[in-house]
DNA sequence: ACCTGAACACCGTTCAAGT
DNA sequence: ACCTGAACACCGTTCAAGT
């Protein structure tokens, strides 16, 4: 999809008009919100729509690439100031909070994480990656533990403390819990 | 829903007929499988379908009924075989298991500890209360993880593996993880 | 008392016609 | 080159008419 200057004047404006109106629709009604509604808020025809972003999928990664950098940034940030070990919770937990506040942002990571995955969610993939290998070299991290394997679990934490209902307490409590797992030694 | 004698005998029939076709229907196109294809293979009106199951969570619930009480009832026959750490692990093995192979099961699951949540996984509840009493007395789980924690993060381990795509090898591991993290003290 | 299936509303997706 | 909106297909849900 070109987003470049190559984009006549009005199909950049209306690009913009539909992202705008994608992230409100996401974050009132969910991840599963009418596309045909986002059109008629964004002032524009249905097909103006499928021309921009073929699939929801799409549509979802280009309201969220810029939340999806600046979570990824604050990797480097917390590297600086933390021990490896606490960089990587820390990280972690607002990875999650991110996940909890906007709504979609823990789909996309899921599909990234899975087989539907696109390139969008490569920041964060880097991000881990990084946090993962200061840890281990550290020693405060079993060498058997892959960085998509911390995406995932973060994922599943994530879910599991939206369905307690909390508004991001609970997250807190269960990547302590899974991170007392990480840190022990490998099975035998 | 009455579900007794006092039904007709053709409305027992088609709830019957209903439910097998729910059954195949969930298993081939996951929870989201169309109503009114359901209806149609069953062979009976779309208005049928709503008068025994007016919601699609009513009809999952019936659907796994059974399911759900045979994986509560192995919880017993693994406390009196295994030390209680060692039976709690396998039997969230044996869930995990079976909301891998049975799509619609983790969905269930899902609402259950959520607050969608209805009477139809209380076997679960139970089993896991017992088991994690059992492991809280025998001093190998820490006290201030409720039974509720370790189902929701069961769900979300079991998320995470149907993101790796695995058939179950990843959830023994993941599992193992988080009974570490289970089996530390408490945080300070 | 229960069943049927037409009818309605809604949504995603495509595409011919327009600028 | 891009946009519009009518048209089509599909699905969930309701309800009047039938047995």
């Amino acid at each position: 999809m070109a987003q470049a200057r190559s984009m006549r004047a009005d199909a950049r404006r209306n690009r913009e008009l539909l992202l705008e109106a994608a992230v409100e629709a996401f974050a009132a009604h969910g991840e599963g919100a009418s596309l045909d509604d986002i059109a008629k808020r964004a002032g524009v025809g249905s097909g103006t729509l499928y021309r921009h972003f073929p699939t929801r999928q799409a549509l979802l990664e280009a309201a969220y690439v810029d939340r999806i950098e600046s979570i990824a940034e604050r990797a480097g940030e917390l590297a600086e100031r933390l021990p490896p070990g606490e960089a990587l919770v820390e990280w972690l937990n607002e990875l999650g909070a991110g996940m909890l506040r906007i709504r979609g942002l823990r789909a996309l990571l899921g599909a990234a994480v899975g087989d539907g995955g696109t390139e969008c969610c490569d920041p964060l993939k880097s991000a881990v990656s990084r946090l993962v290998g200061a840890a281990r070299e550290a020693g405060v991290l079993r060498r058997d533990v892959e960085p998509v394997d911390v995406l995932r679990l973060a994922h599943g934490v994530a879910t599991a403390s939206e369905l307690a209902g909390g508004e991001g307490t609970q997250i807190r409590r269960y990547l302590e819990l899974l991170m007392t797992g990480l840190r022990a030694r490998g099975a035998p």
